[in-house]
Parts: C-alpha cells; sequence; structure tokens
DNA sequence: CGATTAAGTGCCACTCAGTGGCGTTTGCGT
DNA sequence: ACGCAAACGCCACTGAGTGGCACTTAATCG
C-alpha cells in the first residue's frame, strides 16, 4: 500500500497531540479574533510549544487553518483510488464526493464550517486555499487520465467550480445533512448554465 | 463616466514613470532570480526610491509582479461593460476576451507571458493569481446579473476555468497570434470535456 | 535493566515583507 | 514669490518563517 502506516509509538501520539491541539485552538482563537488578527505567538504561547515545534507540524499559518479541508481533499483522493467505477467522469467525480462526505464524522462537520468562515474572511488563507485546491486538480487529472489533455484539464477544473459554487450554497447555514444536496444541485445545475442568455 | 481621468501634470507623471519603472524592473529581476529569491530591498535599491515609496504604489511584491495580468482583466471589464450584445451569455464572455486581446499592444504581449511564468514558479504569486481572478469572477456575475443566482455563478467559475485551460496551452510556447486559437478551442471543448467517461 | 541513539523540542538570532510616524522635498495654484 | 499638499525618504517596529545548537526524552539494543 502507498500509505505506510506510522508506529503507534508514544512519541508519536505525542506528536500527534500537540498537532491536534493545535489546530483545534487554532481555529478556535482565528475564528473568535480573526485569522489576520491573531499572531502565531499568541497561538503557541496558548497551545504551550515553542514557535520553532508549530514549524515542524504546519508548513504555514494558513496551513494550520486549512487542516479540516486537507482532511476532506485527503479522503476524496483515496476514494476516487479505491472506487473505480465506470462511465461519465463528471458522475464519477460527483459520486465519489458525495461518499467521501458520508465519510467525514461528526466532528468534522463541525471545524469544516469554522474553516470556510476563515477562508472567507482572510484573504491570505483565501489564497492558499485556491492554491490548495489547484494541487488538488492536477492530482485528479494526474489519476484519471492524462493530465495534458485539454478536454480532461477541462474537466476537473469544472468539478473544482462546481464544488465551490456548491460549498456557497451551503455556507451561509452549514446545516451538515444539506451539503449533498447543495452538490447535487450544483452538479444538476450545469446544463441551464451553460445555457443561459441575456 | 465612472473612470476619474488623472490631471496629466508633471508629479503626475512623474508618479507613473516610478510606477512604471518599478514594475518593469521588478518583472525583470523576478525573472532573472526567481521571484521568491528577489527580495524588495534589491528592487527598491535598483529603481532608486525608498521601501515605502514602493508600498505607496503597490499593495505587496505579488501585486508588482501581477501588473500585465491586471491590465488584461481592467481591459476585459471595460470591455464587458461597453460591449452590450446579446445571445448566450459565454458567447458574450468568450467574444468580450477575444476582443480584449486584440486590442492589447505588442508591449504588453512581451510582458504577459514573462508574468505567466513567474506565476507558475511562484505558489505565493500563484496564490495571489487565483485570489485575483476570484475578485474579477464576482464582478463579472455582478454585472450581468444576479451575482447569487447558482446558474450564473457556475458560469463565471466556467469561463474562468475555461480562460485557465486556454493559458496552459499557451503557455509553453506563448506566440502572441497563437492566444485567441487557445480560447476558442478551449471553448470548443466543452462538450466534449463534459462527456469524457472511463 | 542500563547505556546508546535519535526524534522532538526550546531558545536565540536572523531575514524579509509590510506598516506607521515624521520630517523634508517638490511640484502646484494663487 | 509664497503657502499648501502630495509624494518621498528615513527609521523603528511587528509578524511570519528559517537555521543552528543544546537539551530532553522516548525507542532500541546489549
Amino acid at each position: 500500500m502507498p500509505t505506510s502506516e506510522p508506529p503507534v509509538t508514544l512519541r508519536e501520539r505525542k506528536k500527534q497531540r500537540t498537532r491536534q491541539a493545535l489546530a483545534e485552538t487554532a481555529v478556535s482563537m482565528f475564528t473568535e479574533h480573526g485569522f489576520d488578527a491573531t499572531t502565531l505567538d499568541a497561538l503557541v504561547d496558548a497551545v504551550e510549544v515553542s514557535k520553532r515545534t508549530f514549524f515542524r507540524n504546519f508548513r504555514s499559518k494558513e496551513d494550520v487553518a486549512f487542516t479540516a479541508a486537507r482532511e476532506l481533499w485527503d479522503a476524496y483522493l483515496e476514494a476516487l483510488g479505491e472506487a473505480g467505477g465506470t462511465g461519465p467522469l463528471l458522475d464519477v467525480f460527483r459520486d465519489t464526493m458525495l461518499a467521501t462526505l458520508g465519510r467525514m464524522d461528526q466532528d468534522w462537520y463541525r471545524r469544516f464550517p469554522a474553516t470556510l468562515r476563515l477562508i472567507e474572511q482572510s484573504s491570505s488563507l483565501d489564497g492558499y486555499s485556491r492554491r490548495f485546491c489547484a494541487g488538488v486538480q492536477a492530482e485528479i487529472a494526474r489519476r484519471v487520465g492524462d493530465p495534458d489533455r485539454l478536454e480532461l484539464r477541462l474537466l476537473v477544473e469544472f468539478f473544482l467550480a462546481i464544488w465551490n459554487c456548491a460549498l456557497a450554497e451551503w455556507l451561509p447555514d452549514c446545516v451538515p445533512g444539506e451539503l449533498p444536496e447543495c452538490v447535487r444541485r450544483a452538479f444538476a445545475a450545469i446544463d441551464d448554465s451553460l445555457r443561459l442568455a441575456r
């Protein structure tokens, strides 16, 4: 298997606890005082670790705030690898996303909306998010075919575009159960969208 | 008219000269030594202005590198305002882009590919670019209809997705005359793209 | 069980992007 | 020619992110 299992040693568990404490505290502090207004010094002070330790666990301030979203895409890419399935690629993308959303736990549905609101609020975090999704895009294209083929590249761009719109619809309330419906609606709107005229 | 014409005073011309010198020198230095590796201190030193002056002219390091791309979108939004035209919105978006590309001068076709290569090279600049385009997206949606309508939002997302793909096709060579053809090909690929299966 | 090893951490000094304050220059209008 | 305000230079500062090194502590092995 490609994913090497980490040894569940005490040292590893400790490190994961720190990681989780940082991610958890970060999102709550960012939510309370704003992403840009919260300094890393304040964060590492609250978690009682050194700034150096923070950067051993996360690449950047944006990275730690993006944890929940990264978990989703990790799960999505894994699901895309497993479930082969045939038929229209766009349907595969949609169904894989629906399946992935179904597998995320309750805690994730608490943390993910918080992350979305942070992204909405901070332009630097927004930039990070978009850049990250572009990376996911490239990875998806690489996995399902020739990533240099115009049609495939376009299709994957479309998929992420649709996902963005689904999130935009979901964002105001963020009721966990409604997200799949938002995704379905966004996918269903493609044809009408392309036919829009003025 | 909404665009207030600036008084063509000497002071204004001087300021524009430093602006242009900064943008020009920035792109050439970034191209030569890399975006991330070039410090602002080195740039303002080369142009012989203070760092303070740089930040009075540009919001950030990314901003100055993005000048050519911003010029395109400024021209695009202006063109979208003027040329009404009716019919499918997607055709309007495409034709407006083709018209805009036709109006850019030779110097722009020298600077724009340089900017694209910088974006390709630097992740922070890439993030800035994507965030900027998201703003353009919102502005386009606002101008042609109800920006909260799912179908419209989706369509504008699609347009930017297509544009990205067109640029990706153009990027290797960046022959000025070929860009419109890349745009047309990307738009023409939509149907085949959506029908892709595995 | 005790010694060795190395992962993980804390501390410190550093670079670089970006901001605020303030005094000075310089073009503009009268 | 003179007063005004825009633009500028200089300086000190914050905050993100990095590199180096000593130290702690958990894993490993005799």
